[in-house]
RNA sequence: GCCCCCGUCGUCUAGCCUGGCCUAGGACGCCGGCCUUUCACGCCGGAAACGCGGGUUCAAAUCCCGCCGGGGGUGCCA
Protein backbone atom coordinates (compact mmCIF):
# COMPACT_ATOMS: atom_id res chain seq x y z
CA UNK A 1 0.00 0.00 0.00
CA UNK A 2 0.60 3.83 -0.49
CA UNK A 3 2.01 5.73 2.77
CA UNK A 4 0.46 6.83 5.08
CA UNK A 5 -2.30 9.23 4.43
CA UNK A 6 -1.73 12.98 5.83
CA UNK A 7 -3.35 16.42 5.08
CA UNK A 8 -3.06 20.01 6.68
CA UNK A 9 -5.27 22.98 7.27
CA UNK A 10 -3.52 26.10 6.02
CA UNK A 11 -5.13 29.20 6.92
CA UNK A 12 -3.69 32.68 6.47
CA UNK A 13 -3.73 34.71 9.83
CA UNK A 14 -5.92 37.65 8.64
CA UNK A 15 -8.88 37.53 10.47
CA UNK A 16 -11.13 35.15 12.35
CA UNK A 17 -11.66 31.65 11.26
CA UNK A 18 -14.66 31.69 8.70
CA UNK A 19 -17.32 29.09 7.96
CA UNK A 20 -15.86 28.40 4.75
CA UNK A 21 -12.56 27.29 5.99
CA UNK A 22 -13.55 25.37 8.77
CA UNK A 23 -15.44 23.40 7.07
CA UNK A 24 -12.19 22.98 4.68
CA UNK A 25 -10.62 22.36 7.97
CA UNK A 26 -13.28 19.60 9.28
CA UNK A 27 -12.95 17.33 6.11
CA UNK A 28 -9.65 17.27 5.83
CA UNK A 29 -9.21 16.51 9.12
CA UNK A 30 -11.87 13.80 8.83
CA UNK A 31 -10.13 12.48 6.25
CA UNK A 32 -6.96 12.00 7.88
CA UNK A 33 -8.00 10.27 11.05
CA UNK A 34 -10.48 8.43 8.28
CA UNK A 35 -7.62 6.82 6.88
CA UNK A 36 -5.48 6.50 10.33
CA UNK A 37 -3.53 9.75 9.15
CA UNK A 38 -1.92 12.28 10.24
CA UNK A 39 -3.47 16.39 10.51
CA UNK A 40 -1.20 19.45 10.40
CA UNK A 41 -1.81 22.73 11.45
CA UNK A 42 0.19 25.26 9.46
CA UNK A 43 -0.04 29.14 9.62
CA UNK A 44 0.20 30.64 6.09
CA UNK A 45 1.52 33.68 7.40
CA UNK A 46 3.73 35.23 4.75
CA UNK A 47 2.23 38.09 3.92
CA UNK A 48 3.68 40.32 6.50
CA UNK A 49 1.22 42.92 5.60
CA UNK A 50 -1.79 40.95 6.48
CA UNK A 51 -0.80 38.79 9.00
CA UNK A 52 -1.59 39.22 12.66
CA UNK A 53 -0.55 37.36 15.86
CA UNK A 54 -3.95 37.97 17.30
CA UNK A 55 -5.81 36.36 14.71
CA UNK A 56 -3.31 33.03 14.62
CA UNK A 57 -4.44 33.13 18.09
CA UNK A 58 -7.88 33.20 17.88
CA UNK A 59 -8.06 31.09 14.66
CA UNK A 60 -6.13 27.77 16.93
CA UNK A 61 -8.63 28.89 19.77
CA UNK A 62 -11.52 28.18 17.46
CA UNK A 63 -10.33 24.81 15.83
CA UNK A 64 -9.61 23.51 19.25
CA UNK A 65 -13.45 24.39 20.04
CA UNK A 66 -14.58 23.21 16.74
CA UNK A 67 -13.10 19.85 18.12
CA UNK A 68 -10.04 19.50 15.96
CA UNK A 69 -6.25 18.48 17.47
CA UNK A 70 -2.89 18.00 14.95
CA UNK A 71 0.24 15.97 15.35
CA UNK A 72 1.83 18.47 13.76
CA UNK A 73 2.26 22.91 13.74
CA UNK A 74 3.84 25.10 11.61
CA UNK A 75 4.12 28.57 11.10
CA UNK A 76 5.53 29.51 7.14
CA UNK A 77 7.31 32.82 8.78
CA UNK A 78 9.91 30.49 10.54
CA UNK A 79 10.91 28.38 7.61
CA UNK A 80 11.85 31.55 4.99
CA UNK A 81 15.32 29.90 5.56
CA UNK A 82 14.02 26.44 3.98
CA UNK A 83 12.13 28.40 1.02
CA UNK A 84 15.31 30.43 0.24
CA UNK A 85 16.98 27.65 -0.38
CA UNK A 86 14.65 26.05 -2.76
CA UNK A 87 14.12 29.71 -4.72
CA UNK A 88 18.07 28.85 -5.30
CA UNK A 89 17.88 25.56 -6.74
CA UNK A 90 15.12 26.88 -9.31
CA UNK A 91 17.79 29.60 -10.30
CA UNK A 92 20.37 27.35 -10.69
CA UNK A 93 18.07 25.07 -12.52
CA UNK A 94 16.98 27.34 -15.12
CA UNK A 95 12.97 27.30 -13.58
CA UNK A 96 13.19 30.47 -12.40
CA UNK A 97 14.33 34.52 -13.15
CA UNK A 98 14.61 37.57 -11.77
CA UNK A 99 11.98 40.39 -13.10
CA UNK A 100 13.04 44.25 -12.17
CA UNK A 101 9.72 45.29 -13.57
CA UNK A 102 7.70 47.20 -11.40
CA UNK A 103 4.91 47.45 -10.28
CA UNK A 104 3.94 50.35 -12.01
CA UNK A 105 4.81 48.54 -15.58
CA UNK A 106 2.87 45.45 -14.63
CA UNK A 107 -0.29 47.78 -14.26
CA UNK A 108 0.17 49.31 -17.41
CA UNK A 109 0.58 45.66 -18.93
CA UNK A 110 -2.74 44.96 -17.51
CA UNK A 111 -4.46 47.74 -18.53
CA UNK A 112 -3.39 47.90 -21.82
CA UNK A 113 -4.18 43.98 -22.19
CA UNK A 114 -8.06 45.60 -21.42
CA UNK A 115 -8.43 47.52 -23.55
CA UNK A 116 -6.95 45.34 -26.10
CA UNK A 117 -9.69 42.60 -24.89
CA UNK A 118 -7.19 40.07 -24.58
CA UNK A 119 -6.34 38.33 -21.61
CA UNK A 120 -3.75 39.37 -19.68
CA UNK A 121 -0.38 37.51 -19.32
CA UNK A 122 3.10 38.70 -17.87
CA UNK A 123 4.86 39.68 -21.19
CA UNK A 124 8.06 37.78 -19.72
CA UNK A 125 10.11 40.76 -20.90
CA UNK A 126 12.52 40.34 -18.07
CA UNK A 127 12.56 36.11 -19.11
CA UNK A 128 15.66 36.38 -21.30
CA UNK A 129 17.53 39.01 -20.08
CA UNK A 130 21.51 37.79 -19.70
CA UNK A 131 23.64 37.06 -16.31
CA UNK A 132 24.95 39.95 -17.46
CA UNK A 133 22.04 42.49 -17.75
CA UNK A 134 21.06 41.12 -14.49
CA UNK A 135 24.25 41.63 -12.85
CA UNK A 136 24.37 45.17 -13.79
CA UNK A 137 20.47 45.83 -12.69
CA UNK A 138 21.68 44.09 -9.32
CA UNK A 139 24.32 46.77 -8.71
CA UNK A 140 22.57 49.25 -9.64
CA UNK A 141 20.38 48.04 -6.80
CA UNK A 142 16.93 47.68 -8.77
CA UNK A 143 14.63 45.63 -6.58
CA UNK A 144 13.56 42.29 -8.01
CA UNK A 145 11.11 39.67 -7.87
CA UNK A 146 11.53 35.90 -8.47
CA UNK A 147 9.56 34.53 -11.29
CA UNK A 148 9.03 30.86 -12.35
CA UNK A 149 9.23 30.02 -15.94
CA UNK A 150 6.27 29.09 -16.87
CA UNK A 151 6.01 26.23 -20.08
CA UNK A 152 4.24 27.23 -23.41
CA UNK A 153 1.31 25.54 -24.46
CA UNK A 154 1.04 22.45 -22.12
CA UNK A 155 -1.80 21.20 -20.56
CA UNK A 156 -1.72 20.13 -17.11
CA UNK A 157 -4.04 17.72 -16.15
CA UNK A 158 -5.18 16.04 -12.71
CA UNK A 159 -7.83 14.22 -11.12
CA UNK A 160 -9.54 16.03 -8.32
CA UNK A 161 -10.68 13.78 -5.61
CA UNK A 162 -13.86 16.07 -5.84
CA UNK A 163 -14.50 17.41 -9.01
CA UNK A 164 -12.79 14.70 -11.26
CA UNK A 165 -10.43 15.46 -14.48
CA UNK A 166 -9.75 19.00 -14.48
CA UNK A 167 -7.25 20.21 -17.22
CA UNK A 168 -5.49 24.01 -17.65
CA UNK A 169 -3.64 25.13 -20.42
CA UNK A 170 -0.33 26.76 -19.27
CA UNK A 171 -1.08 29.55 -21.69
CA UNK A 172 -3.80 30.79 -19.58
CA UNK A 173 -1.08 32.04 -17.21
CA UNK A 174 1.91 33.75 -17.56
CA UNK A 175 5.13 33.78 -15.77
CA UNK A 176 4.02 33.58 -11.87
CA UNK A 177 6.15 35.60 -9.27
CA UNK A 178 7.32 32.82 -6.35
CA UNK A 179 9.71 35.70 -4.53
CA UNK A 180 8.29 39.09 -3.59
CA UNK A 181 10.70 41.92 -4.06
CA UNK A 182 11.66 42.27 -0.07
CA UNK A 183 12.54 39.12 -0.52
CA UNK A 184 9.50 37.16 1.07
CA UNK A 185 8.35 33.88 -1.08
CA UNK A 186 5.37 33.94 -2.26
CA UNK A 187 1.84 31.14 -1.59
CA UNK A 188 2.23 29.47 -4.15
CA UNK A 189 5.74 28.53 -4.12
CA UNK A 190 5.86 27.74 -0.37
CA UNK A 191 2.34 26.08 -0.61
CA UNK A 192 4.40 23.29 -2.73
CA UNK A 193 7.84 23.14 -0.51
CA UNK A 194 5.82 23.01 2.52
CA UNK A 195 3.57 20.46 1.25
CA UNK A 196 6.30 18.08 -0.20
CA UNK A 197 8.65 18.34 2.78
CA UNK A 198 5.58 17.72 4.87
CA UNK A 199 4.92 14.54 3.46
CA UNK A 200 1.60 15.88 2.73
CA UNK A 201 -0.47 12.83 0.64
CA UNK A 202 -3.84 14.83 0.19
CA UNK A 203 -4.35 18.78 -0.53
CA UNK A 204 -7.41 19.55 0.49
CA UNK A 205 -8.83 22.84 -0.10
CA UNK A 206 -11.45 25.14 -1.42
CA UNK A 207 -12.00 25.03 -5.09
CA UNK A 208 -10.66 28.34 -5.33
CA UNK A 209 -7.71 27.65 -5.96
CA UNK A 210 -8.16 25.18 -8.58
CA UNK A 211 -6.31 28.14 -11.00
CA UNK A 212 -3.28 27.40 -8.81
CA UNK A 213 -3.23 23.90 -8.69
CA UNK A 214 -1.06 23.84 -12.50
CA UNK A 215 1.46 26.38 -11.32
CA UNK A 216 1.91 24.13 -8.33
CA UNK A 217 2.10 21.00 -10.29
CA UNK A 218 5.18 23.10 -12.12
CA UNK A 219 6.66 23.48 -9.40
CA UNK A 220 6.39 20.02 -7.89
CA UNK A 221 7.68 18.83 -11.08
CA UNK A 222 10.42 21.39 -11.39
CA UNK A 223 12.31 20.77 -7.71
CA UNK A 224 11.67 17.00 -8.26
CA UNK A 225 8.38 16.08 -5.88
CA UNK A 226 6.17 14.04 -6.16
CA UNK A 227 2.97 15.45 -6.92
CA UNK A 228 -0.07 14.76 -3.98
CA UNK A 229 -3.60 13.80 -4.58
CA UNK A 230 -5.95 17.11 -5.03
CA UNK A 231 -9.68 17.67 -3.83
CA UNK A 232 -11.15 20.86 -4.05
CA UNK A 233 -13.95 21.17 -2.53
CA UNK A 234 -17.24 23.67 -3.48
CA UNK A 235 -17.43 26.82 -1.94
CA UNK A 236 -20.06 27.90 0.34
CA UNK A 237 -22.25 30.38 -0.57
CA UNK A 238 -24.85 32.96 1.12
CA UNK A 239 -28.57 33.37 0.44
CA UNK A 240 -28.02 35.30 -2.16
CA UNK A 241 -25.78 32.51 -3.97
CA UNK A 242 -22.61 34.68 -3.92
CA UNK A 243 -19.14 33.50 -1.94
CA UNK A 244 -20.26 33.37 1.64
CA UNK A 245 -19.09 37.10 3.07
CA UNK A 246 -19.62 39.12 5.65
CA UNK A 247 -22.54 41.03 3.94
CA UNK A 248 -24.29 37.86 4.47
CA UNK A 249 -24.05 38.23 7.67
CA UNK A 250 -22.30 36.54 10.75
CA UNK A 251 -19.85 34.44 9.19
CA UNK A 252 -17.03 33.74 11.69
CA UNK A 253 -16.64 30.62 13.94
CA UNK A 254 -16.47 32.83 16.87
CA UNK A 255 -20.22 34.72 16.26
CA UNK A 256 -21.47 31.36 16.44
CA UNK A 257 -20.28 30.40 19.11
CA UNK A 258 -20.31 33.81 21.29
CA UNK A 259 -24.56 33.27 20.26
CA UNK A 260 -24.36 30.14 22.27
CA UNK A 261 -23.85 27.24 19.05
CA UNK A 262 -22.97 23.88 20.54
CA UNK A 263 -19.63 23.11 18.69
CA UNK A 264 -20.93 19.58 18.24
CA UNK A 265 -23.48 20.81 16.46
CA UNK A 266 -21.57 23.23 14.24
CA UNK A 267 -19.11 20.97 12.83
CA UNK A 268 -21.91 18.44 12.48
CA UNK A 269 -24.07 20.75 10.18
CA UNK A 270 -20.71 22.18 8.59
CA UNK A 271 -20.41 18.12 7.40
CA UNK A 272 -23.94 18.21 5.97
CA UNK A 273 -22.66 21.18 3.79
CA UNK A 274 -21.50 19.40 0.38
CA UNK A 275 -20.82 16.14 2.41
CA UNK A 276 -23.81 13.57 2.55
CA UNK A 277 -23.64 10.28 4.53
CA UNK A 278 -23.03 6.83 2.86
CA UNK A 279 -26.78 5.60 4.59
CA UNK A 280 -29.66 7.63 3.73
CA UNK A 281 -31.45 9.50 6.64
CA UNK A 282 -29.73 9.85 9.66
CA UNK A 283 -28.20 13.34 9.59
CA UNK A 284 -26.80 13.54 13.37
CA UNK A 285 -23.60 12.28 13.71
CA UNK A 286 -21.05 12.58 16.50
CA UNK A 287 -17.52 13.34 15.69
CA UNK A 288 -16.41 10.03 15.73
CA UNK A 289 -19.23 8.85 13.79
CA UNK A 290 -17.93 11.14 10.95
CA UNK A 291 -14.77 9.88 11.31
CA UNK A 292 -15.88 6.41 10.45
CA UNK A 293 -17.86 6.92 7.28
CA UNK A 294 -16.62 10.46 6.30
CA UNK A 295 -15.00 9.87 2.43
CA UNK A 296 -14.07 12.51 -0.13
CA UNK A 297 -15.91 10.41 -2.86
CA UNK A 298 -19.32 11.18 -0.91
CA UNK A 299 -18.12 14.88 -1.28
CA UNK A 300 -20.75 17.05 -3.47
CA UNK A 301 -19.35 18.80 -6.84
CA UNK A 302 -21.53 21.69 -6.57
CA UNK A 303 -21.61 24.78 -4.26
CA UNK A 304 -24.23 24.85 -1.34
CA UNK A 305 -25.97 27.51 0.13
CA UNK A 306 -25.47 28.13 4.56
CA UNK A 307 -28.45 27.90 6.06
CA UNK A 308 -29.11 29.24 9.36
CA UNK A 309 -32.29 27.98 9.84
CA UNK A 310 -31.03 24.28 9.38
CA UNK A 311 -28.47 25.40 11.75
CA UNK A 312 -30.32 26.55 14.44
CA UNK A 313 -32.56 23.63 14.15
CA UNK A 314 -29.46 21.08 14.84
CA UNK A 315 -28.32 23.23 17.39
CA UNK A 316 -31.46 22.35 18.97
CA UNK A 317 -31.27 19.07 18.72
CA UNK A 318 -28.06 18.93 20.27
CA UNK A 319 -29.20 21.11 23.29
CA UNK A 320 -31.87 19.10 24.21
CA UNK A 321 -31.20 15.64 23.33
CA UNK A 322 -27.74 14.75 22.43
CA UNK A 323 -25.06 16.34 24.69
CA UNK A 324 -24.85 15.47 28.28
CA UNK A 325 -26.88 17.41 30.65
CA UNK A 326 -24.08 17.98 32.93
CA UNK A 327 -21.98 19.36 29.64
CA UNK A 328 -24.96 21.67 28.81
CA UNK A 329 -25.23 23.03 32.50
CA UNK A 330 -21.17 24.26 32.24
CA UNK A 331 -21.59 25.49 28.78
CA UNK A 332 -24.78 27.40 30.07
CA UNK A 333 -23.37 28.78 33.37
CA UNK A 334 -20.68 31.91 31.38
CA UNK A 335 -23.88 32.63 29.60
CA UNK A 336 -26.36 32.79 32.21
CA UNK A 337 -23.85 34.41 34.26
CA UNK A 338 -22.67 37.48 31.33
CA UNK A 339 -26.71 38.19 31.83
CA UNK A 340 -26.29 38.54 35.58
CA UNK A 341 -27.81 36.14 36.65
CA UNK A 342 -27.04 34.18 39.84
CA UNK A 343 -25.51 31.29 38.90
CA UNK A 344 -23.48 30.07 42.20
CA UNK A 345 -26.10 27.04 42.82
CA UNK A 346 -24.66 24.60 39.93
CA UNK A 347 -27.64 22.42 41.06
CA UNK A 348 -30.03 24.59 41.09
CA UNK A 349 -29.14 25.74 37.11
CA UNK A 350 -29.04 21.57 36.41
CA UNK A 351 -32.42 21.24 37.88
CA UNK A 352 -33.69 24.32 35.51
CA UNK A 353 -31.91 22.97 32.77
CA UNK A 354 -33.22 19.61 33.01
CA UNK A 355 -37.00 21.07 33.04
CA UNK A 356 -36.41 23.44 29.96
CA UNK A 357 -33.45 22.23 27.87
CA UNK A 358 -36.43 21.17 25.05
CA UNK A 359 -37.64 24.83 24.71
CA UNK A 360 -34.45 26.65 23.53
CA UNK A 361 -32.17 26.59 20.63
CA UNK A 362 -29.18 28.82 21.50
CA UNK A 363 -27.71 29.35 24.73
CA UNK A 364 -28.35 33.33 23.96
CA UNK A 365 -32.45 32.34 23.53
CA UNK A 366 -31.92 30.28 26.51
CA UNK A 367 -31.45 33.59 28.84
CA UNK A 368 -33.86 35.22 28.00
CA UNK A 369 -36.52 32.40 28.08
CA UNK A 370 -35.14 31.20 31.67
CA UNK A 371 -35.17 35.08 32.85
CA UNK A 372 -37.83 33.91 35.57
CA UNK A 373 -35.70 31.23 37.17
CA UNK A 374 -33.18 33.64 37.64
CA UNK A 375 -34.03 37.61 38.41
CA UNK A 376 -35.29 38.70 41.99
CA UNK A 377 -38.53 40.12 40.13
CA UNK A 378 -40.06 40.57 37.54
CA UNK A 379 -42.01 43.32 35.66
CA UNK A 380 -45.26 43.41 34.99
CA UNK A 381 -46.50 45.15 31.85
CA UNK A 382 -49.05 47.71 32.58
CA UNK A 383 -51.55 45.73 29.68
CA UNK A 384 -51.83 43.02 32.19
CA UNK A 385 -53.41 44.61 35.26
CA UNK A 386 -56.74 44.72 33.69
CA UNK A 387 -56.47 41.07 32.65
CA UNK A 388 -55.87 40.36 36.03
CA UNK A 389 -58.75 41.78 37.17
CA UNK A 390 -61.07 40.23 34.54
CA UNK A 391 -59.56 37.06 35.57
CA UNK A 392 -60.52 37.54 39.36
CA UNK A 393 -56.74 36.89 39.92
CA UNK A 394 -56.69 37.71 43.56
CA UNK A 395 -59.06 35.15 44.57
CA UNK A 396 -56.97 32.08 42.66
CA UNK A 397 -53.68 34.00 43.64
CA UNK A 398 -54.50 34.27 47.50
CA UNK A 399 -55.76 30.31 47.36
CA UNK A 400 -52.59 29.12 45.64
CA UNK A 401 -50.27 31.33 47.62
CA UNK A 402 -51.85 29.21 50.78
CA UNK A 403 -51.83 26.27 49.19
CA UNK A 404 -48.56 26.44 48.09
CA UNK A 405 -46.89 27.27 51.28
CA UNK A 406 -49.29 24.50 52.74
CA UNK A 407 -48.07 21.80 50.51
CA UNK A 408 -44.64 23.03 49.16
CA UNK A 409 -44.75 20.78 45.66
CA UNK A 410 -41.46 19.89 44.25
CA UNK A 411 -42.09 18.68 41.14
CA UNK A 412 -44.06 19.97 37.96
CA UNK A 413 -46.46 17.20 38.65
CA UNK A 414 -47.50 18.02 41.86
CA UNK A 415 -47.53 21.70 40.78
CA UNK A 416 -50.35 20.25 38.39
CA UNK A 417 -52.63 18.25 40.97
CA UNK A 418 -52.62 21.46 43.58
CA UNK A 419 -53.83 23.63 40.35
CA UNK A 420 -56.16 21.15 39.97
CA UNK A 421 -57.94 21.13 43.36
CA UNK A 422 -57.76 25.28 43.61
CA UNK A 423 -59.94 24.98 40.07
CA UNK A 424 -62.67 22.60 41.68
CA UNK A 425 -62.44 24.59 44.81
CA UNK A 426 -63.39 27.82 42.56
CA UNK A 427 -65.03 26.36 39.83
CA UNK A 428 -62.68 27.71 36.77
CA UNK A 429 -61.03 25.90 33.93
CA UNK A 430 -57.38 25.24 33.78
CA UNK A 431 -56.49 28.52 32.23
CA UNK A 432 -57.91 30.59 34.90
CA UNK A 433 -55.79 29.35 37.20
CA UNK A 434 -52.51 29.09 35.09
CA UNK A 435 -52.71 32.63 33.64
CA UNK A 436 -52.87 34.59 36.60
CA UNK A 437 -49.79 32.31 37.80
CA UNK A 438 -47.85 33.24 34.68
CA UNK A 439 -47.93 36.81 34.58
CA UNK A 440 -47.19 37.11 38.36
CA UNK A 441 -44.66 35.27 38.02
CA UNK A 442 -43.11 35.59 34.69
CA UNK A 443 -44.51 39.12 33.76
CA UNK A 444 -45.32 37.72 30.84
CA UNK A 445 -48.29 35.33 28.80
CA UNK A 446 -46.12 33.21 27.10
CA UNK A 447 -42.90 30.99 28.07
CA UNK A 448 -42.06 28.06 29.79
CA UNK A 449 -44.57 25.58 31.51
CA UNK A 450 -45.49 27.52 34.62
CA UNK A 451 -45.74 23.71 36.64
CA UNK A 452 -41.74 23.88 36.31
CA UNK A 453 -41.09 27.66 37.26
CA UNK A 454 -43.31 26.74 40.39
CA UNK A 455 -41.66 23.34 40.93
CA UNK A 456 -38.08 24.69 41.34
CA UNK A 457 -38.51 28.85 42.36
CA UNK A 458 -37.56 28.72 46.01
CA UNK A 459 -40.98 29.40 47.67
CA UNK A 460 -39.81 33.37 48.66
CA UNK A 461 -39.61 34.22 45.17
CA UNK A 462 -43.07 32.68 44.63
CA UNK A 463 -44.31 34.33 47.96
CA UNK A 464 -43.01 37.86 46.76
CA UNK A 465 -43.91 37.77 42.83
CA UNK A 466 -47.27 36.69 44.05
CA UNK A 467 -47.57 38.90 47.02
CA UNK A 468 -46.82 41.86 45.00
CA UNK A 469 -49.66 41.06 42.83
CA UNK A 470 -51.82 40.77 45.66
CA UNK A 471 -51.18 43.90 47.35
CA UNK A 472 -51.81 45.73 44.08
CA UNK A 473 -54.95 44.01 43.44
CA UNK A 474 -56.84 44.34 46.43
C1' G B 1 -13.16 39.57 -22.20
C1' C B 2 -10.45 34.91 -21.27
C1' C B 3 -9.89 30.27 -18.32
C1' C B 4 -12.00 26.76 -14.92
C1' C B 5 -16.03 24.63 -12.01
C1' C B 6 -21.19 23.80 -11.23
C1' G B 7 -26.92 23.31 -12.35
C1' U B 8 -32.77 17.71 -8.54
C1' C B 9 -38.32 20.96 -3.90
C1' G B 10 -37.15 28.08 -1.20
C1' U B 11 -32.48 25.67 1.21
C1' C B 12 -29.15 21.07 2.32
C1' U B 13 -29.39 16.65 -0.29
C1' A B 14 -30.48 10.92 -2.15
C1' G B 15 -30.85 9.02 -6.98
C1' C B 16 -26.82 10.08 -12.04
C1' C B 17 -20.98 6.39 -12.82
C1' U B 18 -23.57 0.69 -13.85
C1' G B 19 -30.66 4.11 -18.22
C1' G B 20 -36.34 0.91 -16.32
C1' C B 21 -37.18 -0.48 -9.01
C1' C B 22 -38.53 7.52 -9.50
C1' U B 23 -46.41 8.31 -9.89
C1' A B 24 -38.17 11.45 -7.78
C1' G B 25 -36.84 9.71 -1.31
C1' G B 26 -35.09 12.27 3.34
C1' A B 27 -33.98 16.86 6.24
C1' C B 28 -34.60 22.33 7.44
C1' G B 29 -38.12 26.00 6.52
C1' C B 30 -43.35 26.85 5.26
C1' C B 31 -48.82 25.56 5.71
C1' G B 32 -52.76 22.67 8.37
C1' G B 33 -54.15 19.52 12.52
C1' C B 34 -53.29 17.11 17.31
C1' C B 35 -51.20 17.66 22.31
C1' U B 36 -51.84 21.80 25.83
C1' U B 37 -51.68 26.58 31.27
C1' U B 38 -49.08 30.09 26.86
C1' C B 39 -44.68 29.99 23.47
C1' A B 40 -41.73 26.26 22.18
C1' C B 41 -40.89 20.80 22.12
C1' G B 42 -43.30 16.35 20.36
C1' C B 43 -46.72 13.70 17.06
C1' C B 44 -49.72 13.43 12.40
C1' G B 45 -50.75 15.36 7.54
C1' G B 46 -49.84 18.79 3.23
C1' A B 47 -47.88 22.04 -0.69
C1' A B 48 -43.09 22.14 -2.97
C1' A B 49 -37.84 20.14 -7.65
C1' C B 50 -35.12 16.92 -12.28
C1' G B 51 -32.80 25.02 -15.93
C1' C B 52 -34.16 25.01 -21.48
C1' G B 53 -33.86 22.76 -26.39
C1' G B 54 -32.33 18.89 -29.40
C1' G B 55 -30.63 13.92 -29.97
C1' U B 56 -29.53 8.30 -28.59
C1' U B 57 -33.00 4.47 -26.78
C1' C B 58 -38.61 0.27 -26.42
C1' A B 59 -37.41 3.44 -22.04
C1' A B 60 -33.52 9.38 -19.63
C1' A B 61 -33.18 13.08 -13.59
C1' U B 62 -29.72 9.37 -15.28
C1' C B 63 -25.91 8.86 -21.83
C1' C B 64 -24.44 12.77 -26.01
C1' C B 65 -24.65 17.88 -28.13
C1' G B 66 -26.09 22.97 -27.91
C1' C B 67 -28.01 26.97 -25.17
C1' C B 68 -29.12 29.51 -20.80
C1' G B 69 -28.12 30.40 -15.75
C1' G B 70 -24.94 30.56 -11.33
C1' G B 71 -20.11 30.55 -9.10
C1' G B 72 -14.76 30.91 -8.90
C1' G B 73 -10.14 32.66 -10.96
C1' U B 74 -7.67 36.18 -13.88
C1' G B 75 -2.28 39.85 -7.80
C1' C B 76 4.86 41.08 -5.96
C1' C B 77 -3.24 37.92 -1.35
C1' A B 78 -3.92 33.19 0.49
Amino acid sequence: MGKKVKTRFAPSPTGYLHLGNARTAIFSYLFARHNNGGFILRIEDTDKERSKKEYEEMLIDDLRWLGLDWDEFYRQSERFDIYREYVNKLLESGHAYPCFCTPEELEKEREEAKKKEIPYRYSGKCRDLTPEEVEKLKREGKPFAIRFKVPENRVIAWKDLVKGSIAINTDDFGDFVIVRSDGSPTYNFVVVVDDALMGITHVIRGEDHIPNTPKQILIYEALGFNIPEFAHLPVILGEDRSKLSKRHGAVSVRAYREEGYMPEALFNYLCLLGWSPPEEGKEIFSKEELIKIFDLKDVNDSPAVFNKDKLKWMNGVYIREVLPLEVLVERAIPFLERAGYDVSDKEYVKKVLSYTRDSFETLSEMVERLRPFFVDDVEIDDEYWSFLEDMKAYDTLSLFLEKIREKKPETPEEVKKLVKEIQKTLKVKPPQVWKPLRIALTGELEGVGIDILIAVLPLEKIERRIEKVLKRLS
